[in-house]
DNA sequence: CCTGCTTGTAATCGAATGATTACTCGTGTC
DNA sequence: GACACGAGTAATCATTCGATTACAAGCAGG
């Protein structure tokens, strides 16, 4: 045998930029599950397989390792409606824009995430880059040529999406009535995407 | 002079019923501002006046406390749904419910409670009783004889109406003329009274 | 009046958590 | 091959928080 630890981990040293996007991708995935408040940097440090003061020192503080996390989940944002933006003039602007965003789903957590930033407006530091997050998003939409009726039903149905990924909804789907049929009038066309995308299982949190 | 403390509070006692409403009370607007995991129960102790150990006692743990907040929130919603439903048969139901709706910022943190509790679904506790509680007011809709669609689009205006008071957008309406198009847009009728109603000022917690 | 029940609090405890300190280890460079 | 620097951690600390315990105070009924 070549050594006693079944799993004899090599730890490869990582340049501190390419830990940086390991644990920005944990913590997006950790706070999205738990909330602001509810994760702690050992938890994140867990998910990253990284010590907890590691991520302490890399960051500050967890204070601005949220900010961190909210810049990395609107840009994440912004990338995927450009994408939207430049894509198949044929349909409606929208259209692709809400596809765009239930392909967010792959990126764990990002949805809950943001919902959980823009539940934190009484905090004396994230309330206002929350509150600033979400008007770059409105000012997105209306330079994209939205008018303000369509771009508000477009937050709307973002906001009802968020809700529903952060309720794990998905986890009940096919054992309540209510919620397929829910489910069927939220998700017309994406239905079995949102379904395969959304997160389900328990986290090992 | 009567006395030497300025304000010597009489404290009066009250029933457990009566202290339980009060703290329940507090603990919706405590549990909206700061969420969760975020108060404390000496938080919501302080908001109601009694000490901290009481607001234990009264509810066994702050986990079943958070669960009677949730059933008090949505028993206040559902008897705003009630209102709305035998309200003046002229105007389209949504309108109606959408202003019982936008009617109950008169309780303080009620919203943003039943946002925090949506964003717990990944909670083994809360999680289901989250799902359980939005499940039923999507039943509701329903049982009044709304489609799916329309019942769909009260809901996502709904949760956009949650987020703009959990990032506490009117706290910034005057000062970015991006919110102030983002809630013309909002609430094309509704807009003063939600920025009347909607929550303001530092909570002093 | 006293006795038993309910309301309510002060004191305190143990566990959890964010942060700090003092290290170790590996790697490229002169 | 020393050496300086960056990656990474173990140990630990001070605080905070939910919960428990023990106790005080009001009030109704006999």
């Amino acid at each position: 045998m070549s050594s006693v630890t079944p799993t004899d981990a090599p730890k490869p040293r990582l340049s501190s930029e390419e830990r940086r996007a390991q644990i920005l991708e944990a913590a997006i995935a950790v706070f999205g599950a738990k909330g602001y408040v509810g994760t702690t940097t050992d938890d994140i440090a867990r998910a990253a397989s990284v010590s907890q003061p590691y991520v302490v020192r890399l960051f500050g503080s967890k204070e601005q390792l949220f900010l961190d996390v909210i810049d990395e989940a609107l840009g994440l944002l912004f990338a995927a409606f450009d994408r939207a933006a430049s894509g198949d003039p044929e349909l409606p602007v929208a259209q692709r824009m809400g596809h765009e965003y239930i392909g967010l789903l792959e990126v764990r957590g990002l949805h809950q995430t943001l919902s959980h930033a823009f539940l934190l407006g009484a905090h004396p530091v994230i309330g206002p880059r929350a509150r600033d997050g979400f008007a770059r998003v409105w000012q997105y939409l209306r330079d994209l040529g939205m008018d303000a009726e369509r771009a508000q039903e477009f937050l709307a149905q973002g906001m009802l999406l968020n809700t529903l990924i952060g309720l794990r909804m998905a986890d009940d789907y096919d054992q309540d009535p209510r919620i397929t049929d829910l489910f069927t009038a939220c998700f017309p066309t994406e239905k079995a995407t949102v379904l395969r995308l959304a997160p389900r299982v328990a986290e090992p949190w």
